[in-house]
DNA sequence: GTAGATCGTACGCGTACGTAGATTATTTGC
DNA sequence: GCAAATAATCTACGTACGCGTACGATCTAC
């Protein structure tokens, strides 16, 4: 079977769905990155911004900036742990809660767009694939 | 059907694919864009590095400095166009074409042990859809 | 021939990244 | 109690990126 690298295939992928994401994040006032965090927060709140910068794949440095952002802007709050206030507990508002469940209808039906006309079959091979390849970090 | 964002899942793929990649780049004294570039010289001569620079995804004047590299390690030629001399035809070496078709194997090993375990119905799927969706840039 | 466009190249700008201290507040081990 | 460790934060550094600009060599149009 010839056909081009893995990496090639993936990288032009990613690039279409940045591209295609990329007014909907505007249009809610958000980055790439805030998006990002904001997604891993849905699972769960955070213990510590530690395991925020690990889950959502942000520098620890880095993800300061858009908490910041995000916690003035009302859609995330930043509390101290009670029992242990070096600790602190990021968690979704409801407008956070809100404005990422728009965002995130948004982008599932930019994605439907995208995967218009492959057959459903197809559809879940892929789906299933890509979950199963991304998480093969061994 | 509940999955995580079709970004979060490619990014994380891609990623792993650079992960893997890494380590046989570097045994071949390649940066990731050598490789890239390599590879759309194996797909023939480019006239000019502007057509180089577009099809490799290169910012123009990014491209001259792994030219310069691949050039002074005799993996590609950049010959002046006897047509047009401003122009620069550029080509892989027979050089350089031995070292990209050993990394081309070594990655496309790389690819199948990572795909190792996947259906040869659901590869087959899977990069049939990725071939399908890179190109959707409408 | 002369004006204007094009190619390769060099350089500087602003941006984003990860990393590495240093700092302050806090907790834990002894 | 007090020393060591940890969390969040800030700052500075080096790197890579795309973009814009400028310049010399060269080609094209008129």
């Amino acid at each position: 079977m010839e056909r081009p690298d893995l990496g090639k295939l993936t990288a032009a992928l990613v690039r279409e769905v940045i591209r295609r994401e990329a007014p909907i994040l505007e249009r809610a006032g958000l980055e790439m990155w805030d998006y990002v965090i904001l997604v891993a927060l849905s699972e769960g709140d955070a213990a510590t911004q530690r395991d925020l910068a690990a889950a959502s794949g942000r520098d620890k440095t880095r993800l300061i900036g858009n908490l910041d952002r995000l916690e003035a802007t009302g859609l995330v709050a930043r509390a101290p742990d009670p029992a242990d206030r070096r600790n602190k507990v990021v968690s979704l508002t409801p407008t956070g809660r809100r404005v990422l469940a728009r965002c995130r209808k948004d982008i599932r039906a930019m994605e439907d767009d995208l995967l218009a006309g492959i057959t459903p079959a197809d559809r879940e091979a892929f789906v299933r694939v890509l979950i199963l390849l991304g998480d093969r970090a061994d």
